[in-house]
DNA sequence: TCTATTTCTTATCTTATGTTAACAGATCGA
DNA sequence: TCGATCTGTTAACATAAGATAAGAAATAGA
């Protein structure tokens, strides 16, 4: 196991919980890694998701599926956790596939071993609790901005927010998605907006 | 304090976490009850909230203002939880405010003093988890309708929810902001589907 | 009870988005 | 390298939503 890359992935978690030599020791065990080449999947719609991935290299996407049609609707990069979330913590099948849309290196390991960890140490409860909590603020902060905000007020909220990197390494049609409309009408969005 | 309201609460927890009498006896002695009159705040726009509510009877919902115009995205009903959580977590200043719609009853404990219960207990750090888990799942869910219904699927979706009492209990028009349209836009689609 | 306010519907007009299609340019993979 | 695929733009058209206003019905509160 590469330590550079287990350091990484520790520091990750070090955001949210201080963890002690004797903390860490109990999920090192547990990760390993793994590549994904393009176009390989990391979850998949209709199966109960098992897996937390870091990502190291590369980057990913998710999307649901609707009238045969793919919605991609988020976006991970290196130094983020990847996981069909909502599938782990409730055991049902999964409504969304994660796909790698280049090369990637993650550090893995397996819900239920996080889940030992939560029973073993009241520390990396705590560590769940800060990544759920983590995970609802986006959520709230995602929902409100498409309840109250135009398509090109969500367009420009993108581009003024820290997530350039979906602005720059994503192709459009992914972007249109995530912000809940066509391509089209975001090329349409970008035009007025050059124009004036 | 009333026994069957504190009951009422012990109940509701208990969904998340089976909680002993000693577990219990933690949280009691910061229980307090509140009577909201209509149209007074339990949050408010701009102060950090410090509380969390059960509510015993009565209808709430929160807002969002944005350009001087309320947009109501939730709505709290008797045997739930209410609070401007993502405040109360980050303890950053509330974007939402919480107002009561009808009068009120409520149960009312202090954040601070669950953080003092999450030091003090794993089992009621493991609480505030799946209350967090809780909440991502449903914002999630919001999240996608948002993204990959239309306006007249959400309120079918609605409709077909178990959440009628937002249907039956909620003016038209905040049901229409809860919806991310307008209420005249929600006029015309009811009145479209009677039609078919 | 009576009045003021709130709630809901309907109409008109404007505008943005969705849909489909055509095309050009970039990129990928053999 | 070359052809196939992917990606982004533009155009034309249909549709639905936003804005505004007017009026009817329901409700609240004095």
């Amino acid at each position: 196991m590469n330590e550079k890359h287990l350091l990484q992935i520790r520091n990750s978690i070090s955001r949210f919980v201080k963890l002690d030599d004797a903390d860490w020791a109990l999920l090192v065990p547990f990760v390993e890694e793994r590549k994904l080449a393009r176009q390989e999947l990391f979850a998949k719609e209709g199966k109960i998701a098992q897996d937390i991935g870091f990502v190291l290299d590369g980057n990913m996407r998710h999307y649901y599926t609707r009238d045969g049609e793919e919605k991609t609707t988020y976006f991970y990069f290196e130094g983020h956790f990847v996981s069909s979330y909502i599938s782990c913590i409730t055991q049902k099948p999964s409504e969304l596939t994660i796909e790698a849309m280049t090369e990637c290196t993650l550090l893995v390991f397996r819900y239920r071993d996080m889940l030992k960890l939560y029973d073993l140490s009241h520390k990396w409860e705590r560590f769940g609790r800060l990544v759920a909590e983590y995970l609802a603020i986006g959520l709230e902060d995602r929902m409100t901005g498409l309840l109250m905000l135009s398509p090109e007020e969500r367009y420009v909220q993108l581009l003024e927010s820290n997530k350039q990197k979906i602005i720059e390494r994503i192709p459009q049609h992914y972007v249109s998605s995530y912000l809940g409309i066509t391509p089209v009408s975001l090329s349409r969005i970008r035009s007025r907006m050059t124009k004036k």
